[in-house]
DNA sequence: ACGCATTAGGAACGTACCGTTCCTAATGGC
DNA sequence: GCCATTAGGAACGGTACGTTCCTAATGCGT
């Protein structure tokens, strides 16, 4: 049986996951009685944490936020998340947030275990930071958190959704995942008015204030939801793409280009094609300015007037 | 007094300060004796959190890195800090750990105080992730933690030290603080072999080990170490500046450019002065592309034949 | 080599807390 | 209304806790 330290420091852990947690489940876990959980669960709200608690049929605990922040309880690879980010902020990647990044990082890789330390590194060495315009970011990471809240939560979601032509409908949907693929963020959720599981692109989704009421959780439509998301959408994730011969060798282009952004194959040694993609040709054009070769254009009409346009702003500028 | 799980609780967030304790003073802060002290430190041990200590006059105890990660016990910038790198991840801007990201992003706002909530989202909305060219990174983090481990433990570093025209010094360096300052890492340190301080640019560090010995800290130079490094550097940040009219209101481009990276001055309703710097010439005309909006140059004729040549470039692409 | 200030850890003591069992009361969804 | 949940008090035997006191080991500065 674990210390009441321990079990406490147990229990502080299951409650930061993003599920609620009946006390007699809780009981199981700690292999304690329901009673020494009501016992733990004041301890911690003694402590500052504020264990929420719902009664009912449906009740159990989980963690809120309050007045102070609780120590932290990350897995691994959260932690390598967090590591990541924090490196890529204090890099100077992200403006105004550098000096408090680099205490945060010197705190977290302090007690970094020695083979997470090892996948941040990888993880750095491998990674890009991709440009992002301010104005059409992808996906709006208040909407992303939004939607996990009321995934963890089980509460319906109302949202305006729009469709490819830009027209908008109301939605009530069940959230169930959301998933990444394609550098899209997907939510995989229970149509209630069409009585069916749909996938919504989340940077479509606008949501709605007060969201709906709290739903028993249905099975889930696939047990692999990224590759149920993936049979889908694969052939529609860009607007735009296009190939593209860049006159530079093949692993100096890869080290640009990140797995996820496209492909490069090698064409001879001082030259490679490049297949990617974008929302638009003229965003595309922008960013094959920034792997910083030269390069030609077949077959893709679009792009070179997007190419065109651009050259022309420049000439124009330069007098 | 406090009872003994708090009590744990709070010695792990002072033993995740970037300092060592010796027991006395733990036992002062926590309000009971030095063999409690040594109780719970046997207690963290216990429960996975490796903490190293010290013997002899100038001991003390600290956290190192184990087998497992302890929970993270953050400050409110630090948290804040993590939040808005693990958004700028999750949101798609590093690729590779979007899935995890989101994961370690829900856990945190899931505990964040709503007053550093509010100010993640404030945080979120001005700034901008700032494209990086991935052979030359302003700083590599590996440096940025090697030293700043080593301004938290009082040991001297070694380093080949580059200067403007390539050429290397080894030198030999006290490292006291790390100082962010115009997208720039500044490292300020007393330089051992010239008996006085120096300012050094961490991208021009390469760290050599071994380490050198430990050392009793000197007072510093100045208070404010901001100031003391921006007054030996203010107008060398660039190697290139230059002043563009752009034809886009004010308060649109200066939601596209981080105030750290120059000024934007109002003109009239449609057209502002930007006034920025770069590396190169060249570096500066690919960030104006990402402006997206037409521009002129005035006396900047270096900016004009780098414009040139990237128009002559994508005109060439074009076909 | 010595002094000093630190960590390390055992023994003994009185006190307080702990986990469990048993019970009543309240809540909320179906 | 039923069922499954949270909430929390009382009583009990047992265990852990913090402190005091002490010896031993370590490491830096002189």
């Amino acid at each position: 049986m674990l210390e009441t330290s321990a079990r406490l420091l147990k229990l502080l852990s299951l409650l930061q996951t993003p599920r609620e947690w009946s006390g007699t489940e809780l009981a199981g876990r700690l292999e304690v009685s329901t009673r020494t959980v009501r016992n733990d669960v004041d301890r911690l709200r003694n402590l500052g944490y504020p264990v929420h608690a719902t009664r009912g049929a449906v009740g159990g605990y989980r963690l809120g936020a309050g007045a102070n922040l609780p120590p932290l309880l990350l897995d691994d690879e959260e932690a390598v998340a967090v590591a990541v980010g924090l490196r890529t902020a204090a890099a100077g990647s992200i403006a105004g947030v550098e000096d408090t990044s680099l205490r945060a990082l010197a705190k977290v890789e302090q007690v970094l275990p020695v083979r997470l330390r090892r996948r941040v590194n990888a993880l750095q060495t491998y990674t890009v930071a991709v440009p992002a315009r301010r104005r059409g970011p992808e996906v709006d990471p208040q909407v992303l958190t939004t939607l996990a809240a009321a995934c963890r939560d089980h509460e319906r979601v109302r949202f305006d959704y729009r469709a490819h032509d830009g027209t908008a409908t109301r939605r009530e949907a069940e959230p169930y995942r959301l998933v990444n693929w394609g550098r899209k963020w997907y939510l995989v959720a229970y149509d209630v008015q069409r009585g069916d599981w749909r996938t919504f692109r989340v940077d479509r989704i606008e949501p709605r204030t007060p969201g709906g009421p709290r739903f028993a959780p249905r099975p889930l439509p696939a047990e692999d939801l990224a590759a149920y998301v993936s049979r889908g959408v694969s052939t529609a994730t860009w607007h735009y793409r296009a190939r593209i011969v860049v006159h530079a060798p093949a692993e100096v282009i890869a080290q640009r280009l990140p797995a996820t952004a496209g492909s490069v194959e090698v064409i001879d040694e001082h030259t490679c094609a490049v297949t990617t993609g974008a929302d638009t040709a003229e965003t595309m054009a922008m960013w094959i300015g920034l792997l910083d070769a030269d390069f030609t254009v077949h077959d893709a009409p679009e792009l070179s007037a997007a190419l065109r346009r651009l050259a022309d702003r420049y000439q124009r500028a330069a007098g």
